[in-house]
DNA sequence: TTAAATTAGTTTGAATTCAAACTAATTGGT
DNA sequence: ACCAATTAGTTTGAATTCAAACTAATTTAA
């Protein structure tokens, strides 16, 4: 393999890393600004109720999907929201092994003041980035996860 | 804010989904690759110990800077390598509150067998990308990163 | 039609994670 | 010189994580 080759491979290992910091940081300002308000909601429940407030219903298996977590922890996870009084989970008719997520009335009303939060975090991370620049950030990172399929 | 502005903030949570999916798939897969070799060494303590067969001798604050974890994670995964005899703490003469992490014999002769098995899955992720291109995506992380402090 | 294979979600067990509080050591201010 | 503040690492407690095995339901193959 040449130096060429190799200096990429390097780069890589680097982006995970600097992906691991971005996660870490991002996690810590949100959950920071969470904290004031409810502190009994965690950055990983707001990753879960955070899909279910852009669209509600989803299964199970979609949530898992999307986040990247084991079936077992998305099990986990929607407990406590349930235990939570934020969600409740309905059985599918069409197949009963499938569990549809649904928000409840409270769990509604908590997007009003959380999600501002999370979404200022974003925007504070995004700076001037351009449009651009973003989509082929994600673009590589979608052709790396390609690769490894 | 406008539109465009808005696409990128959007965009940016994808990057942070595709993210999390890209580092569980590397996760997965060289996991795949250590089991058939070391099954008690997992992808969680190959991170410490490649940084180890790179760099003996860092300190602990160093190494979970470098993974961006919380130093109470980073005593309990030395104390793993240890156990495993793999690493030794040696409390630095300078500053006694500082440790540094060397390999054992046992850790340096790990690195022969395992380290190419993870460089493989990082190469197999890089795919034909460019060096150009996994250089900008890991400048538009780290100054997402910059923008958060 | 029946049975094997597969799938969605749950349970279990252990590993990993972080926040908070702690100890011991060093640094900085007076 | 002394003491407060800070730092490096440890301990504790609880949350979160995944792999493996499980149950129940659906799909597929014969």
């Amino acid at each position: 393999m040449t130096k060429h080759a190799g200096n990429t491979t390097e780069m890589a290992m680097e982006l995970g890393w600097a992906m691991s910091e971005m996660k870490s940081c991002l996690r810590q300002k949100i959950q920071e600004k969470i904290n004031g308000y409810d502190p009994d909601l965690s950055f990983e429940l707001l990753e879960i109720i955070g899909l279910l407030w852009r669209s509600d219903g989803m299964n199970q298996q979609d949530i898992g999907r999307i986040v990247s977590k084991d079936k077992s922890s998305i099990t986990y996870l929607i407990s406590c929201l349930v235990e939570r009084g934020l969600a409740k989970r309905i059985t599918g008719k069409k197949d009963k092994r499938n569990k549809q997520v649904f928000l409840t009335e409270k769990g509604r009303q908590k997007r009003e003041m959380i999600f501002p939060l999370a979404l200022a975090v974003y925007q504070r991370a995004v700076g001037t980035i351009k449009e651009k620049e973003m989509q082929q950030a994600l673009a590589l990172v979608k052709k790396m996860i390609i690769n490894l399929e």
